[in-house]
DNA sequence: GATAAAAGTTTACGCGCGTAAAGTTTTTGT
DNA sequence: ACAAAAACTTTACGCGCGTAAACTTTTATC
């Protein structure tokens, strides 16, 4: 029994595939492009020839003659924050659903990185990408050039007037909530955040919880944490020391920009042996904003407002099939803010 | 002034390149192979056009034409476990620093998503493929066949027999420390792990356990946790609630199997109100394997056995080219297994 | 400065597939 | 049952690049 005759043999191309199925190459080709455009009686013959001989178009000749390919860019900053990993997953799992092929990449923090990646998906002819960008340090004119040539639609941080659309959450909203929930409930919170925030949404943050304090008639105070780079926790653990030793102004409640540096902060109190919470036995209070997937096991568990995971991926997913749809662009840039919502745990 | 007298004029293929670079197109096209396989004088040339220009070949028809790509796949069980994104990070960037083009995959904990990714992997024509499998729930016949076809190298969880290597932590060795340590210094403990463990090193870390415990006369004692899936820390919250609760067999020492587990059962402590730590006041210890990236902020920090990321990575990556060199196979299959290390903090 | 070696040029073919055009077969509607 | 429409077959070309072969030019060696 020669290699042939077996199931297992290997099949070169789509001619000798065509030509084992009984279809012409054409006709086959078609099928792999919509399985629905052929009649069922040939879609049947090549699905059976597919059951026994496994073949696959190759997919560099197929990328090769389509101007743009089924790929979906997925770019991310830091793709070890788990909040990236958290929504990537959901993006890429709803890009597989639908029959795209998502590729993920992450700028791991790195301003040149991301530009190398922009670099790279720009020759992979991607049907569309989506795009969270570093932000601060991020390469606004390289970015810029790249969506005008690419369809991409921008998440989680918005680069003005760059890209077709962007959908993230609505800053405002988080700290409206938070900031009116720490103050009805007990006293106005102290900003805990970054000198130089690496994400723009923290400076939206800072914005809003000045503007919040100051329309509830509160002086608004912030402290701000030295320290560069992604790693949060750290930063928040060893700022969070130094703020808990040297007690700027009110020091009962502490709103952090993100859950990330709350968790720090909370490690920090621990170590202080400071309880908090909002019992009585409890001398200070945390909240935070972003509802991290790791905030329900910190300790006490953190009270924040979280980010309404789904909706927002829903929808990056719909504008990104949209534009697809579109040929590429829409008519004007919209922007989608989602509204948080308040989460209520143990801390504060 | 028209467009091709603009420096940003676009470039349609490498015959039109060549043309503006004054270079033939087999020079250019050896040039973009290999820059050092062309005389220093021809290939400042090149480089000069390409300064101009911005001109990149287009990938698809490279890769259709070279038998093998560029193209490294990184697979791993899941993503949004930081474990796993810090692991894929390290390895990412040494393959983009060795001039390599890594693509990430997720397995996202499900079997199917691990034999999609499998398969598509395989019509990437990738030079190699570091593989992280879901384990348990693997599915082995499509693996191997997988490593038949492509060059493979298998990490963190070992498949026996699969692949062209493995690489991966000891397993004894991270038990044989914390039990060693926790005998020492205080009481045996009893291991904390899930029923159903979708990893194979929970197993090993089972059976070195109870060998350990065996070794040192002491009696072995298991809780295991209830549950399914990647949340590892709701099951170690949920689950750990429950053991606090019944108390089972000795309670003043706890290993959980993994640091994940371990997270939400400092959190289940703390709610209870338990004091957990090595401190004359504390009623519980509890240790874990791994090292995870947020074990430093658990509250109190976690005293855990930690994987040498470093190494494992390095040899990860070194296996990886010595096997490309080696033209995808290697005379015998390797297993490297590096040592883990203690990591005293405050919570044993 | 002669000569061999190295590097570059020209020409040509192949990779595997998308897709257009013209002709043939099958299906659909009445 | 017949015409029109739809689907399929055959033939052919193009995509952008790797690469081999034969030839020419530049560089290294003594």
């Amino acid at each position: 029994m020669d290699a042939r005759a077996m199931g297992g043999n290997k099949i070169r191309n789509m001619e000798e595939f065509a030509a084992l199925s009984g279809i012409s190459r054409p006709t086959v080709s078609k099928y792999f492009n919509d399985p629905g455009s052929v009649r069922a009686s040939t879609r049947a013959r090549i699905e059976a020839a597919l059951e026994e001989h496994d073949y696959r178009p190759n997919i560099y000749a197929v990328n090769q003659n389509r101007r743009l390919t089924k790929n979906i860019g997925i770019v991310v900053p830091y793709l070890a924050d788990p909040f990236f990993a958290e929504i990537a997953r959901k993006i890429e799992l709803r890009c597989i659903e639908a029959g795209w092929s998502p590729i993920l990449f992450s700028s791991h923090g790195e301003k040149d990185l991301e530009i190398d990646i922009l670099d790279s998906l720009r020759s992979m002819k991607p049907a569309g990408v989506l795009f969270a960008p570093l932000g601060r340090i991020s390469d606004r004119i390289v970015i810029e050039k790249f969506c005008r040539d690419v369809p991409t639609i921008l998440f989680d941080s918005n680069l003005d007037g760059i890209g077709e659309a962007f959908v993230g959450s609505d800053n405002f909203s988080f700290v409206s909530q938070s900031v009116e929930y720490l103050t009805r409930t007990g006293n106005p919170p102290i900003l805990f955040e970054m000198v130089r925030p690496a994400n723009p949404n923290a400076n939206k943050r800072r914005k809003a919880y000045v503007s919040m304090m100051e329309r509830l008639g509160f002086d608004p105070q912030i402290f701000q944490a030295e320290g560069d780079g992604w790693g949060f926790e750290e930063i928040g653990y060893k700022e969070g020391l130094r703020f808990l030793d040297q007690k700027p102004g009110r020091t009962d409640t502490v709103l952090c920009s993100n859950d990330r540096l709350a968790i720090g902060f909370l490690s920090a109190c621990f170590e202080r042996g400071i309880p908090v919470g909002r019992g009585e036995t409890c001398t200070l209070r945390v909240a935070a904003h972003d509802d991290h997937p790791f905030s329900r096991f910190t300790c006490p568990s953190l009270t924040t407002v979280a980010h309404d995971y789904d909706q927002v991926s829903n929808k990056v997913i719909e504008m990104l099939f949209q534009l697809i749809e579109s040929g590429g662009h829409f008519e004007s840039r919209s922007e989608h803010l989602y509204p948080a919502k308040l989460v209520l745990r143990s801390s504060a």
